[in-house]
DNA sequence: GTGAACATGTAAATTGTTACATGATTAC
DNA sequence: GTAATCATGTAACAATTTACATGTTCAC
């Protein structure tokens, strides 16, 4: 999802500054991609030009906060892209890119990788249960789902054969 | 992992070209970063230029088919690339996205991204069972047993619970 | 013989991040 | 009063993709 569809995905839900658009973004739309600053506020401007979005209150002096409004070309654009997405996915992961060359690191290398993914699961594991699911659309319920199930099952995976198997690297390199 | 140190990786297990490079990255280190080939040849070229790999033989003319081997220098580059490497793991999910918006969608789209889903779950499950598990390293090992333990719980919760929301989303819909 | 895959390399265009410039509001 | 967070906006810079330009090799 580029940075314009996410500002009218964020705005979908409700009135909010570029500001609150990047804060959303950070905490609800994390898997369907990323928006600095310095992208979302141009986004906005050609948002607002195109007449998908448009400026609660005339706040007009630089500077000041603007909140926006989707529009129902907004929407229907929302709605498109919506339609749009295919059914990929793409893991991009430090981790496992680490543990692949777990020959050429150090052990204690190997278990600071392991803790701190662990660590990232168990903190994303705890923020999913804390969302309000019974306010929420079966859509949403259903994201929400499908990334506990796969956080659990990293999380077991990583406390139990994980474990071993780093031990397994560690007999490897001093044999 | 940015393209130069993905190439060192690639190379770190053999001597090979520029296009063969794309392809090892494509087919092998999908998770760790992706590399196109205008992205790969220039990089190609500094890594030469600073001494960490080198072309195997002398193919000097214009277009000609250069193979590549990593040097010490490379190999100690590699190592500390991942040694940097932190435990994080980022996911870009065009399917999230569009089942979050299901309720802008039409069923028939809901259905197309559960099946698209499914479908590229089970591809990448048979990749992962066709691979050589006894000729690599622990480590190695360990990616596609996380990795393995992840897509099976996203196809187990898919083939289950996924569908039954499915259907929930479409009472939603039309109540 | 012809289409697919192999192969290299450059450059325009796109996209986004980071840094800069500036200031208001809020909590301690 | 002061640090953190909120807030907007621009521009330099970085990284990459896509398209272009040019072939070769192999299988059918």
């Amino acid at each position: 999802m580029d940075v314009g569809t996410l500002c009218l995905g964020v705005l979908s839900f409700g009135e909010t500054s570029g500001y609150g658009i990047r804060r959303a973004v950070a905490d609800w739309f994390r898997h369907f991609g990323q928006a600095s600053l310095g992208a979302i506020y141009p986004a906005l401007a050609k948002l607002t030009a195109r007449g998908a979005i448009e400026v609660v209150g005339a706040a007009d002096a630089p500077l000041e906060k603007r909140v926006f409004r989707i529009t129902d070309k907004g929407r229907a654009e929302l709605a498109a892209a919506a339609a749009a997405s295919d059914g990929s996915e793409v893991v991009r992961s430090p981790f496992l890119a680490g543990m692949f060359f777990a020959h050429l690191l150090q052990m204690d290398d190997v278990h600071r990788l392991m803790n701190e993914r662990l660590a990232g699961l168990r903190g994303e594991q705890r923020r999913l249960r804390s969302l309000p699911a019974d306010t929420m659309t079966e859509g949403q319920r259903f994201t929400i789902r499908y990334s506990q199930a796969v956080i659990t099952a990293a999380i077991d995976f990583l406390d139990h054969e994980g474990r071993a198997i780093v031990n397994a690297i560690d007999r490897e390199k001093t044999p």
